[in-house]
DNA sequence: AATGAATGAGCATTCATTCAT
DNA sequence: TATGAATGAATGCTCATTCAT
């Protein structure tokens, strides 16, 4: 469950400088990343948007797939984030497992952007990289898995054990789906929606409504 | 729900031609695309596999954005081809609907590499190209909604007429997942993995298993 | 004695036209190099002085090394031309050397500047362009080798066998220092110079003045 | 004859400091100008292999330029004072010139590195260096006109006095050629190799063998 | 005196697109 | 219609040098 945090590559010996300015590059890139993709927005645009100057861009970051690979980290982190505090509440697996679905959406809803980006640059990430991605993605899938055997035991969710892989990558896809087809979502009101995606995912545990 | 379909700007008057070498474009620039992505691919490259010169390729083309487009609706039409036959089969809403649904499972299976190129590269899309390519999708989706419709009526599917959009683009979004996270999913059986999502779907459609 | 012709890549099919452009590279380049040094001239100078657009020079050659490598192999190719001549004549070995030897020194007089480009330059070179150019050099002291054994042969040389090699070596040493040491040596007449150097090998040669 | 040594500008007041500071600098720049050329190796390398940081660095030395001089004319020190012992030796003319010339070879082959980053890293020096490094370059030569002269007086040698300084230039061409041409010279041993070089300039200079 | 972060001009190279033939 | 050479703006990255601390 822990990765081994991948170092990038820095000319800058002070860590709390580096984090520091880091933060400011992952928060300037995410937004150019956003808006006009990778390939299409400059390390230019990004020093300057970053209050770096083009070479001290460079110190802190040793290529413009560095910047995407802390970026896609970033996201990643805080959606983990968001998701820690509602695994800490009381109730049985079924319970939790809703509330964590419920929280998951929303933060599919408030983070859309950046969870499109991710699926839509990482094929730019050097392989190392995006095997790192692709881990931090799978430790999501990972809450969920454990929040159904939690449910399996206590009873509260029926499913038999070798379905519970794929409906916690199910369960993590339609999360994402609302990001990815917001376009096609947004007819639907926020509530209806959310209850939907989680009612689904509850259904196919086993769990009486 | 019909687009015109959008003209593309091209030097050539004879529109038979037109049409043969848009074919080999659009042939060799599936392939470069998804190996190495729209941005890293050149005309150049493009033209060399379509067996085109750099010039004839832009004859039959104005952009790089326009071969995106052409392939982003090639692979849409190709999709829609192998869906259709299966929705002249006989059989209730519910039944035709689980058709429905593994079809187009096993298509998303066979085309993984074209539904992730949309997903990855259609940002680059000019916004009126990207309008077009979304609707095409949408005609998927409204394929599922009329299945959900038919069964509706004839009985065989309990579910609020206020889900079945919703419920629509959760078969989408359920069958582009092999797509998007096949890399998650190579763990599980081909066919275990499609009963899975088609019984999912059902589900939460309230057709009994 | 012939050398396999490094092939250098190019973009642009017509090869009388790629011979013609290289022409005009080289002979930019080699200006420029001269004056400023490999590593201080930029290739929009080159494309400029060659009279092609920056883009232009790139599809005649892949990069600023393959320049530099075709500079060098041209100012070889001048240098074994200008030497080609005086070897046609008649005369013994001994008499033949000395032609080769004065023709060879009144080249390097004429080309001093590019003699000594190669020397400053060539460590720039990629390895396997280095290997070519060196291999060229040695052609030139194969060609006195050859003289030293015919005027053994003849008996107009007296020389062990086992000095061939190196003598060779000093002569062809000995007319580069004309390039080398040009500041050294402006003091001296052309014709006293040249003399000189020409009677010190014959000397070694065992050559009666 | 002599030069006034130049000054390199320094912020540092104490003078022994500066001097201990810079044999650092020349120390760890011969190295890597050796290993990487004077134009690819960066200033921040200089600095660390000096155990400088990159600002210590310019508080001893204003330019990059200034520690390719600095380092120029520390070889030539050390060339001078290797061959400075056996000028002490007794005996005539030509003897101490044998001597001198086969210390000379000596020194060549063991500092060939040295002697090849002069030649080809020189052309970047700015030309009041250059002027210096060449002086200095002269004063080698200038010890072998004044063993000449000497041999012409005491009768060990016979030489017109015109062709002194011409013979001089040969003497140190003749050595550093081991120098230059040492991808060509790999092939013969070094005694036959020293042997011949010297026997090549004593016999130009009339020496009976 | 020393540190090391910051600057920004500069460079090799790429590539979509045009256009003379 | 077709060819393929030409264009030139744009881009990621480097590095000598400066300067606040």
């Amino acid at each position: 469950m822990t990765t081994l945090a991948l170092q990038i590559g820095t000319q800058v010996k002070d860590p709390e400088r580096v984090r520091l300015r880091r933060e400011q590059i992952v928060h300037a890139a995410v937004e150019l990343f956003i808006q006009k993709g990778f390939h299409r927005t400059t390390t230019r645009e990004i020093a300057k948007a970053s209050g770096l100057s083009n070479g001290a861009l460079y110190e802190y970051v040793e290529t413009k797939e560095d910047i995407l690979f802390l970026v896609c980290r970033h996201i990643h982190q805080e959606v983990r984030n968001r998701l820690a505090d509602c695994l800490r509440l009381p109730g049985c697996g079924a319970e939790k497992l809703r509330q964590a679905l419920y929280s998951f959406c929303e933060v599919m809803v408030a983070m859309q952007d950046e969870i499109l980006l991710i699926y839509q640059e990482s094929k730019a990430l050097p392989k190392v990289y995006l095997r790192e991605v692709l881990a931090e993605e799978q430790m999501v899938v990972g809450i969920f898995e454990k929040l159904l055997y939690e449910g399996i035991e206590d009873g509260s969710i029926q499913l038999p054990a070798d379905r519970v892989s794929i409906l916690a990558q199910d369960a993590v896809a339609m999360g994402e789906m609302i990001a990815f087809r917001r376009w096609a979502l947004r007819a639907f009101e926020g509530p209806t929606l959310l209850a939907t995606q989680v009612d689904l995912i509850l259904r196919a545990a086993g769990v009486s409504p």
